[in-house]
DNA sequence: TTTTTATACATAAGAAAATTATGTATACAT
DNA sequence: ATGTATACATAATTTTCTTATGTATAAAAA
């Protein structure tokens, strides 16, 4: 894993897209599948994860739902009708900025 | 102009990506170079350039060279040896962290 | 059997990197 | 006279992390 600072500001907009995908998921479950997906490269932490969900949920863009596994606490996070639309304006966001910061640093570009 | 806010934690390879490319460049060149490339999508505001800027040369990654021109003040900055390595790794890790970012996004997967 | 690792949540203190606001100064256009 | 553009700078504040710490259960390893 290399230096993670890139992906600040990133991280409402990976939860979501993970959201889109998966109609219900957990925090803990979030940073597995995260680290599964970047191959290491990116390491959600707790300190991070935790209170981003708690305001993607204030802001009325997820809902959760509490309940217990194998003795377990679990709280399963999944989008609201809000959240579905706001996931929709934070890709293009994304890759808005993709787009735009590949032509900053493609190499075959004289600046 | 969208939000900006994805743009956290990549001023500084923005900066290096252009001294790779241009020799020496003031401060104010650089804020109307990056408008004019991202065709107003990134604004280097001069509360987190100039900040910038000055890390980088107390870093030992920019030379700067002061010069009057039309009786106004330019501050020349170049690219030290040390900061020609830099951006080479400064690059790869933006060009990592993009891929990584692209695989995250990218509606064909899913995840 | 005690300790470590994994699972699962949470929050507080501190750091990094911006934004916003403000300041100085020159030159040109309205 | 006033606003816009050029050119620098810094202070206060905000956002968003990292790091550290805490609680708790279960399984694996020492």
């Amino acid at each position: 894993m290399r230096s993670q600072k890139l992906f600040k500001g990133s991280l409402q907009t990976i939860i979501l897209r993970l959201l889109e995908n998966n109609d219900k998921m957990y925090g803990y479950e979030i940073t597995q599948k995260v680290k599964e997906l970047t191959k290491g490269e990116l390491q959600i932490t707790e300190g991070a994860l935790y209170p981003a969900l708690h305001k993607l949920e204030a802001d009325g863009l997820l809902d959760v739902e509490v309940s217990k596994v194998e003795n377990r606490l679990r709280k399963y996070y999944k989008l609201t009708e809000s959240g579905s639309k706001e996931t929709v304006n934070k890709l293009a966001e994304m890759e808005d900025f993709l787009r735009t910061m590949q032509h900053l640093v493609n190499p075959k570009f004289s600046l």
